[in-house]
DNA sequence: TTAGTTACTTTACACTGTGTCAATTGACAC
DNA sequence: GTGTCAATTGACACAGTGTAAAGTAACTAA
């Protein structure tokens, strides 16, 4: 019945879930440990998920069903001036990306190795740069954008400024707190991008 | 005789060098590939090199020789004003960089499965986060840094426009020239970092 | 001349983790 | 009962790292 079989895949992804978020390093998640943690056999993994990028890739769908990814990054969308909606975005990104991290970082580790990994990483972050282009045409139609800035490059900018990359380093390498990510980054970025 | 131990171990290194200067994802080059190249068996590889962390390691070292990577980040401190030498440090790292590019990813890549490559990785960070520190002091005591910065935080701040990641966005994702990585990053950094 | 040392070779194997395959079991459905 | 479907067990291929042992060729030193 596919009733049962929906079950297991559930049970599959949120021990996999469970794990990865548990775990500092992707790479510490084995097809084995997810089976064990799912009270399942390994082979019974690869009858859902004929691959582990394919799991991943599947749990990361799971992430934004559970913590509602659209409504929390849309919701800057309605901020009155581009400088709110900057700062907004910047706060609902960082403020989403703590409870993804784990995930996240499995993919990141896992491109170099597969393709498909590689594809559904890139395209997350796609999103993510559409989401910084739109915020850039914001100030840019009010006239917030400092001068020497084309709207490409200030995108490329804050892109850069909110990728994971550079989170990680403020979170662990510098010991920041996520609420100083968040505050320090907004300051950082209105320095950048906006007319003194 | 210990002679021809020597050139064999300088054949080693200079052809992990080359094979990781060419691939992209430093997980391509394995040890069975660097000994075909150096014209040896695989197992004399681990002659001279207990495991490949300690080989990549020791490619560090070599590369530091090869591109003078002292004379290069030390000229910074010459510069007669805190901004030249933010300027001139920006330059003479993200110039050095693209050279030692492919090593530098082999070691991160390394991180996550070994610890020896984990800490050999660290220390150089934290030289870099050092030689920012430096430059942020020079500032500091110019009277030049924004109010609101500690200078740790300012710090901070700097090392991470300065890390591998940030650059490799640039580079890669966002398609910037080296010189354009400079010269973007010299800009950000000012408008970060000085007061108005 | 012979014995020892050194650098390296060849062959074989252990180990880890992914992914495949085939035969089997247990349950429920018509 | 016969079919089907989820899951199980056990075996195996494959890649890459690292270990171990026996052998070779060349040079060194009594």
């Amino acid at each position: 019945m596919s009733r049962e079989k929906n079950e297991t895949r559930q049970k599959i992804l949120d021990s996999t879930l469970k794990l990865l978020e548990k775990s500092s390093v992707g790479k510490e998640v084995r097809m084995s440990d997810i089976a064990k943690d799912a009270g399942i056999s390994r082979q019974a993994v690869y009858l859902h998920f004929p691959t582990r990028a394919d799991l991943l890739i599947a749990v990361t769908y799971r992430l934004d069903e559970i913590y509602d990814a659209a409504g929390r990054l849309v919701k800057p969308t309605n901020a009155k001036t581009g400088i709110l909606r900057l700062e907004a975005y910047i706060e609902a990104w960082f403020g989403y990306l703590p409870l993804i991290y784990g995930v996240v970082k499995a993919m990141m580790d896992m491109r170099d190795q597969d393709d498909a990994a590689k594809e559904a990483y890139d395209l997350r972050m796609q999103h993510i740069r559409n989401a910084c282009e739109t915020t850039i045409l914001a100030l840019k139609n009010e006239d917030q954008l400092q001068a020497h800035l084309t709207t490409e490059v200030a995108t490329d900018i804050l892109w850069t400024m909110l990728s994971i990359p550079t989170w990680e380093q403020y979170r662990f390498q510098c010991g920041w707190t996520a609420q100083e990510c968040i505050q320090r980054t907004q300051t950082s970025a209105k320095a950048v991008l906006l007319k003194p």
